[in-house]
DNA sequence: ATAAGTGCAAATCATTTGCAATGTC
DNA sequence: GACATTGCAAATGATTTGCACTTAT
C-alpha cells in the first residue's frame, strides 16, 4: 500500500541511529522493519512475537530498549489506554495529529484526526500558562456493531 | 472551602457501599475521609501515606482494594498519565466533564473543563460508528513560570 | 452466625537492568 | 580495538491475591 511511507519511515529511524553513533544491528534491522511494516498498533509483547517470528535472534530486552529509540525519534507514538502495558503506534509520522478511540468490548484501536481539537488544545494550554508538547485524547467506546449484530469485527466479545 | 460537596460525596459513597451491601468498616470511614478531605489528585501510594498518617490501621491492600470501589462509584475518576502508576481525581462528581493537563516539569496536574470538546468528541464516535463511554482528554505541557523563573510553583525542576 | 473485610506476605506481570559475551564501526 | 549491543536471568515496582484471622450486620 503506502511502502514509500514506510520506507521513508525506515530510513528516518536508520539516519536517526546514525546522528546519534548508535549501531545498527541485525535484531535492530528486524524491529524496524517489522514497525514500519504494520500499521496496526502494537504492544512490546507483541511486537517481539511478530520480530520473532522474522528472526529467532530478537530478544525480549532489545526490544524493550528499541523501543524508547523509535519514540524518542518520533517515527512512533506510545499510547496509554489505561492498562497495563502499552501502545504503540507506527502511523505517527504519517499523521502526527491524530488521536484514538478504543473499543472497549474488543480493544481495537481507531485512528481519527482532528484539528478542531488541536486548537482548542493550544489555546486551553495558553490560558492555563502552559506550553502544551503533546496531547492524547483517548476515548473509550462501545462498538455500535456489537450491540447489534452481537460481534466486533475483530473478535467475538462479550 | 468545599466542605458540603465533600460531605456530599461522603454520603454518597456510604450509600453506595450500603447499597452493595458492602460493610463501613474503621479502615473504609478513614480511606473515604482522607479522599474527600482533599482537593488534589493522588497517587494508591500517597492515599495510603495520608491515611496512614490519621489511622496506622490502614494497610495498603485495603488501599488497593478500596480503590476500585471509589472509582465504581463515580465519585472518584482514575487516571492514566503514562506513569507507571495511576492518579486518582476526588473532584469528579463535582465536574464530571473536566480533563487535565500535566506539567512534564514538576507532575502538576490542573483541571480544566470544556464543553467544546466534549460535543466534538461525541460527533467523532458517532462518525465512527461507537458510542463514547469515557473520554480523557490529557495534555502533556512544560511550565511557562519555569522558563522564566527557573522554577515551577510546586517543586525545583530540572 | 455468616459473609465481608483485614493485614500480611507471597505472587503477578510489564518493564528494566547488571553482566559477561559479541558485534559494529 | 574501543565501545555499543546483545541475551540471559535477576531485579524492580505497582498492583493483586491467598489465607487465616477479625469484625460488621
Amino acid at each position: 500500500m503506502q511502502s514509500e511511507a514506510r520506507k521513508k519511515a525506515k530510513r528516518k529511524f536508520i539516519d536517526f541511529l546514525e546522528e546519534k553513533n548508535l549501531r545498527i544491528t541485525d535484531q535492530r534491522r528486524i524491529i524496524i522493519d517489522t514497525v514500519f511494516d504494520t500499521e496496526e498498533h502494537f504492544t512490546a509483547d507483541q511486537l517481539l512475537e511478530w520480530a520473532r517470528q522474522k528472526d529467532r535472534s530478537v530478544s525480549r530486552a532489545t526490544v524493550y530498549r528499541t523501543l524508547p529509540l523509535l519514540t524518542e525519534s518520533h517515527l512512533v507514538h506510545e499510547m496509554d489506554f489505561g492498562k497495563p502495558y502499552k501502545f504503540y503506534d507506527p502511523n505517527y509520522s504519517d499523521h502526527p495529529n491524530h488521536n484514538h478511540l478504543i473499543c472497549e468490548d474488543c480493544e481495537k484501536i481507531v485512528e481519527f484526526d482532528s484539528e478542531k481539537i488541536d486548537s482548542i488544545e493550544n489555546q486551553i494550554g495558553q490560558k492555563l500558562g502552559f506550553t502544551v508538547k503533546s496531547q492524547k485524547l483517548q476515548l473509550s467506546a462501545t462498538c455500535d456493531k456489537l450491540k447489534k449484530n452481537g460481534v466486533c469485527e475483530k473478535k467475538a466479545c462479550d
